[in-house]
DNA sequence: TAGGCCATCTGGTCCT
DNA sequence: AGGACCAGATGGCCTA
């Protein structure tokens, strides 16, 4: 049985008095507000509703009379705390109010910051969405991977780049990616591209003889890569489209926006079961833990180098650092990804 | 049912 | 004084 670390079970008296300030403190919240708070709120104890400022004063001026073992004790030096009175009481439940609806509408901001990261990393599905750690850790690796292409020219299609955007991802979510990347960019984009743009021959990737799902049939039950990145990572791959600007086709429409996924296939479970088509039995879509694992195990981690530069031993970018980085350096040199594909574009192209 | 993930409340600390 | 940020605590929801 965990025992609280703070708080004091109330008697009955002290939960009723503190139900006065909740319901004045429920009717004060807004109206988004979950049911959960009002439940959270009755396992507080009188004290923590108080505040600690209030209970401090409480305790302060029961222990002037009498000490720990009933005895009288000494009096307490330095200067007396104000008195609690009911107008300043009101000031600070008003505070405490106003402070939980600032850190709830930051929390949001961050959530949103996230959402937005999410959308940019690989796999994106509204449906079935990366936690908030995985979506870190993938983002990371995604700028890793990134980087290695520019550096090392190594081919986002190859088996190295998905070594790299499944390092030190959970089973499930190295299995979607290792799904997605099994289906390959090849295949997402130019059906995307075909969709889009009316470009005929658009086929699997080599070693996977699948075919995209014609409109009426089921989608494969996994995420996709971001097809706004595909796009451009296909851009420089020396196929059909090798001289097509990294955006073409693509520009017309928000990069981000749209569902590019249906719900996922995480371990097998899918969001949305359905009855698979023969076609879909065929293309055997599941996904592949062993291949991801094998991808993580096998691949040296981190870089010895980043877009040309070292990579000094224990960067915050890397494994060993306990999270370290911070989200501004994790974020803001993350070009959003269609400046830098378009970048590995140009380079490609010349 | 345990564990993971999440939203929320809260008090402390730092800064303006 | 008040806001931003942070970490701890807690309960709800979901899944294996």
């Amino acid at each position: 049985m965990m025992t609280k670390p703070y708080g004091k079970p109330g008697d009955v008296t002290e939960l009723v008095s503190s139900l006065g300030w909740m319901e004045e403190d429920l009717s004060s919240q807004d109206g988004d507000r979950t049911p959960e708070i009002g439940h959270y709120a009755l396992h507080r104890s009188n004290r923590e509703e108080l505040g600690s400022e209030d209970m401090e004063e409480e305790e302060e001026e029961e222990e002037e009379d009498m000490g720990l073992d009933g005895e009288k004790a000494p009096k307490r030096r330095g200067p007396k705390k104000k008195k609690m009175t009911k107008a300043r009481q009101e000031r600070f439940r008003a505070r405490r109010v106003k402070a939980n609806a600032r850190e709830r509408s930051r929390m949001h901001g961050l959530n949103d910051a996230l959402e937005s990261l999410r959308r940019v990393m690989p796999c994106y599905s509204k449906t079935q969405k990366l936690s908030k750690i995985e979506t870190l850790r993938l983002a990371r690796n995604y700028i890793w991977a990134l980087s290695e292409v520019l550096d090392s020219g190594q081919s986002p299609e190859s088996n190295g780049f998905m070594e790299m955007l499944c390092k030190g991802l959970s089973q499930p979510t190295s299995n979607l990616v290792a799904g997605c990347l099994q289906l390959g960019p090849s295949t997402m984009v130019l059906n995307k591209m075909d969709e889009k743009c009316g470009v005929p021959g658009a086929g699997g990737p080599q070693g996977h003889p699948i075919s995209y799902p014609s409109p009426g049939l089921p989608s494969p039950p996994y995420g996709s890569l971001e097809a706004s990145h595909l796009l451009h990572l296909k851009s420089f791959k020396g196929t059909a489209y090798e001289n097509s600007s990294p955006n073409e086709c693509s520009s017309g429409t928000p990069p981000y926006d749209g569902p590019l996924t249906p719900p996922l296939s995480i371990s097998g479970n899918f969001a949305l079961k359905q009855e698979p088509s023969p076609h879909e039995a065929e293309r055997n879509f599941t996904p592949h833990p062993a291949h991801a694992t094998h991808y993580i195990s096998s691949h040296p981690y981190p870089p010895t180098s980043l877009a040309g530069l070292p990579v000094p031993q224990g960067h915050p970018l890397f494994p060993g650092s306990r999270y370290e980085l911070p989200l501004e350096m994790a974020f803001e040199p993350f070009a959003p990804s269609h400046i830098v594909t378009s970048q590995m574009s140009s380079i490609y192209s010349e």
